[in-house]
DNA sequence: ATGCACACGTA
DNA sequence: CGTACGTGTGCATT
């Protein structure tokens, strides 16, 4: 026989932390029973026990708190939504009929030691399935012990070999370990400053807690002798606590323990209830249940029809639902692996995407949306991709509750429904799907409302909202890699690092973690006494501005500075972008988020593709493995240039910056000329135009004097001198930065050229740090959203115009001021002029927009076109 | 596992 | 003591 014993609330307490607030559609969470069963479905399908029994715990254990008082006291109370699974977990043992057993005043891992202590002297074998390591003291050649590790499923097998690997001690020797080393979730204080290393190596060298106590000398070192002799009697406290009991009264019954497979109708049942979706799709339906069962459960406001089947039935009767309530609009909203819909406030229907197939998904959605009804949903993008993969294109959403709410506070991203039900209903959700739609339905109709009466309905409905399914069809497209291209930066890289790496021990006589600014400032600024250190909270700043200072009289500061370029594009670029092409067509695919940043802009994540290196030439390459999908095809570039001054130009309407767009000058040229004095026909040193540059990004950025001084390596003085010709040059720039501040002052907020808004409280704080800063924001909001404003409405022009041509070709990438498109090579001309049209005429300034393109197989050889030539590419 | 600090890539 | 992001590491926390 081979007797399986659960360590139940261990395993149950770990699922509830590994899985996410999976619900019920009634709002019942479920996330610690569905992890659970599935442990168990896994645990008896690999290990085949013949006999199981799960242990639980009862009552205060008695006995360790009479030994220790303090046992578990820090424990926090177990959360609300544990607690009640815990009933489920019994329901789910009940069908499964394993026998619970317990025993008043006792834990569990005493149970399990003294039932596994039975089953060894009847010379059987016995796995306990455990969530902590406490149990490790009882494995030995009969009982094997597995622990739960990260996730749910996975599982560290421990039998006496492993038990000497991990920690260097016998099983036996576990609770002398815990013990000296102590254990925080158990409140067991141990020996301060003991550890695992210590305490291992203490326990090797004396072989037991009470040698140790006896003789302290063999700790062979007087501060750790010192330590025993204070803290000797707590340990042993700590150990005798930590000791489990394998000599408790108890029988079992085991013939009653016998594992027998449950039926499926049994099983059916139990999921049906729990509503465990994926364990139910894989058992048949039972002949006697009806096709398609609509439970309705009500919980708080919401009503929710929860299909325990798949039901093709359910199309016809969510639409009947639906015009039971004479919808106009429909509302969806995602949650999970599920979809929310509802027509009218209160009157939620749930389904879930996984449950359902494709086809009744599709079905479902096309018999809701059948021309008299107008769609809406929270995160139209996700829906957009949902409904394309069940086969369903170009559903026109009218309303989008995710982009309303960032509209109206874009301080805050809106990841989920709960996080905008929160902050603009004041409502907590119960979590399931009709909850869900029926908060989106409702913010929809109160967010429209505010946005009209801020005079931002225009930005909402003609900008923002048709943006959604443009970046949708991005998302989707993806960019082409070259994963050989990506493996040739990688080698480079890979050798640079190693050698960079040897090098610098050598320098620095040691081996350490070159990553961890802590041992690196150690090392440079203590035991190689470079001067010049000291800085931050948690100990030296190795920041490139420090390490580059030293880079010259100290090689080895150089040395750090180009490991971490090099590791940087290994960590974040080379090693990362391989594995998340998708492996079908080689294509790399990027999320855009709309509702992300406080300024309009859009954001990307997995990976982040607005940050592909572009200055250093190692970095640089790797654009060579974003390519056009074929040799037909090439990769065209568009980015405005100098967008955010050319905003600035008009915002402030300063005569001095509109005429040098006007006259297409080359703008830190131009500064430095006005700056400086130049005069015309002579050449602007290089220098003096890094200067103008700097001081052009330093105004939007709401730079001071102090900032610019240091930026620029000058003094104070020098800083204040050029920033006061820049005004007196530019004078109407200052205007316009004074006036914006004040504006927000008044106002509240700062707007752009579209009317986004961004919400500046910190204008009228009385705490300087806090106000400079809020100042600076407002200087910058306006231009750098001002900016977006532009892009965005390009791109929805663009990706129209595109779909309304005959071109091939393919919006794949914004990078704030640039877009990347995947052309057909024969129509390259003629597309970028398209590009080029949309992105210059998108919003009318008082300073022409300028687009500059570049074409090429790769992002790294995309190069200029010229208005004569554009096919030379 | 989760959150923070630091560092660093882009516009 | 220059804006806006996302992601990597190390390290200290459950």
């Amino acid at each position: 026989m081979a007797l399986m014993l659960l360590d139940t609330y261990g395993l149950v307490y770990r699922a509830y932390f590994a899985l996410p607030g999976l619900t019920t559609s009634t709002g019942t969470p479920i996330n610690a029973v569905y992890g659970f069963t599935m442990m168990l479905n896994k645990l008896i399908a690999d290990e085949k026990p013949t006999h199981v029994v799960a242990a639980f715990d009862k009552g205060m254990p008695a006995e360790r708190v009479a030994l220790f008082a303090e046992y578990k006291a820090q424990r926090r109370a177990m959360p609300d939504e544990l607690r009640g699974q815990f009933a489920l977990v019994r329901q789910v043992l009940a069908t499964f009929r394993i026998p619970i057993v317990e025993m008043e005043g006792q834990e569990a891992d005493d149970v399990i030691a003294t039932l596994a202590r039975q089953a060894q002297e009847a010379g059987e074998q016995t796995i306990v399935v455990t969530g902590d390591l406490d149990l490790l003291q009882i494995v030995d050649d009969r009982v094997t012990v597995l622990v739960t590790r990260r996730g749910i499923t996975e599982l560290g097998r421990y039998d006496p070999l492993a038990v000497r690997e991990r920690f260097g001690l016998e099983p036996a020797q576990l609770p002398d370990y815990r013990g000296l080393k102590g254990d925080p979730s158990d409140n067991l204080p141990g020996i301060p400053g003991v550890g695992e290393k210590t305490a291992s190596r203490l326990l090797q060298a004396a072989g037991s807690l009470d040698a140790l106590v006896s003789n302290p000398g063999l700790a062979g070192n007087p501060k750790l002798e010192r330590l025993i002799e204070e803290f000797g009697q707590q340990a042993c406290l700590c150990r005798a606590v930590s000791v489990v009991r394998s000599d408790l009264p108890l029988t079992v019954d085991w013939e009653g323990s016998r594992y027998t497979v449950p039926s499926d109708a049994e099983l059916y049942r139990l999921y049906s209830e729990l509503e465990f979706k994926t364990l139910l799709a894989r058992l048949q339906p039972p002949s006697d249940l009806p096709l398609f069962e609509i439970t309705a459960k009500v919980s708080g406001d919401y009503r929710s029809y929860v299909p325990s089947v798949d039901p093709p039935e359910f199309a016809s009767l969510a639409r009947e639902l639906l015009s039971l309530r004479g919808a106009g609009l429909v509302v969806f909203a995602p949650i999970g692996d599920a979809i929310g819909v509802t027509a009218r406030e209160g009157q939620g229907i749930a389904f879930s995407v996984s449950a359902l197939s494709r086809e009744n998904v599709r079905d479902a959605v096309r018999g809701l949306l059948d021309g008299s009804t107008r769609a809406g949903g929270y995160d139209v993008k996700k829906l957009v991709h949902i409904f394309h993969s069940a086969g369903i294109d170009g559903t026109r959403f009218f309303d989008d509750a995710m982009i309303a709410a960032h509209l109206l506070d874009p301080t805050r991203g809106f990841a989920d429904i709960e996080d905008a039900a929160s902050r603009f209903l004041g409502l907590g959700l119960p979590g399931d799907a009709a909850a869900a739609a029926d908060a989106a339905f409702r913010l929809i109709a109160k967010a429209r409302t505010e946005l009209e009466r801020r005079g931002q309905l225009r930005l909402y409905e003609e900008l923002e909202l048709p943006l959604a399914p443009v970046l949708a069809s991005m998302e989707e497209a993806g960019i082409a890699i070259d994963s050989d291209e990506l493996r040739v930066v990688g080698d480079r890289v890979d050798t640079a690092a190693e050698q960079l790496r040897k090098h610098i021990y050598d320098f620095a006589g040691e081996e350490f973690n070159i990553g961890s600014p802590q041992q690196l400032g150690k090392v440079l600024f203590g035991k190689l006494n470079i001067p010049g250190g000291k800085r931050t909270k948690t100990g030296f700043a190795t920041g490139v501005e420090v390490l580059q200072g030293l880079a010259r009289d100290y090689p080895i500061c150089a040395l750090v500075l180009e490991w971490r370029e090099v590791t940087k594009l290994k960590n974040t670029y080379v090693d990362v972008i391989p594995q998340l092409v998708d492996a079908r067509d080689g294509r790399l695919r990027s999320e855009f988020n709309q509702t992300a940043t406080a300024t309009g802009r859009l954001s990307s994540t997995n990976p982040n593709l607005q940050n592909i290196p572009v200055r250093g030439e190692l970095g640089r390459r790797i654009r060579r493995a974003f390519i056009a999908k074929s040799d037909a095809y090439v990769l065209l570039a568009a980015d405005y240039s100098q967008i955010e001054l050319r905003v600035m130009a008009h915002l402030s309407g300063d005569e001095g910056l509109r005429r040098a767009f006007a006259e297409s000058q080359d703008i830190h040229d131009f500064t430095a000329r006005q700056i400086f004095g130049i005069a015309p026909g002579v050449r602007v040193d290089p220098n003096q135009r890094r200067m103008a540059k700097s001081v052009n990004f330093g105004l939007f950025y709401g730079m001071s004097d102090f900032g610019l001084a240091q930026r620029l390596e000058i003094g104070r003085a020098e800083a204040k001198e050029i920033t006061t010709a820049y005004f007196a040059r530019f004078p109407d720039v200052r205007g316009y930065i004074d006036r914006t501040i004040e504006e927000g002052r008044r106002d509240g907020y700062v707007s752009t050229i579209l009317g986004r808004r961004r919400y500046m409280p910190g204008l009228t704080s009385g705490n300087y740090m806090l106000r400079a800063a809020a100042e600076r924001e407002a200087t910058n909001a306006p231009l750098q959203g001002s900016a977006a404003d532009l892009m965005k409405l390009a791109m929805v022009r663009i990706d129209r115009a595109l779909r309304d041509s005959q071109l091939d070709a393919t919006m794949l990438l914004q990078i704030h001021d640039e877009l990347i498109f995947e052309v057909r090579a024969t129509q390259l001309s003629e597309t970028a002029e398209l590009v080029r049209s949309h992105m210059e005429s998108a919003i009318e300034l008082s300073v022409p927009l300028e687009v500059t393109l570049k074409g090429g197989r790769n992002w790294y050889d995309v190069e200029p076109m010229n208005e004569e030539s554009f096919e030379h590419v």
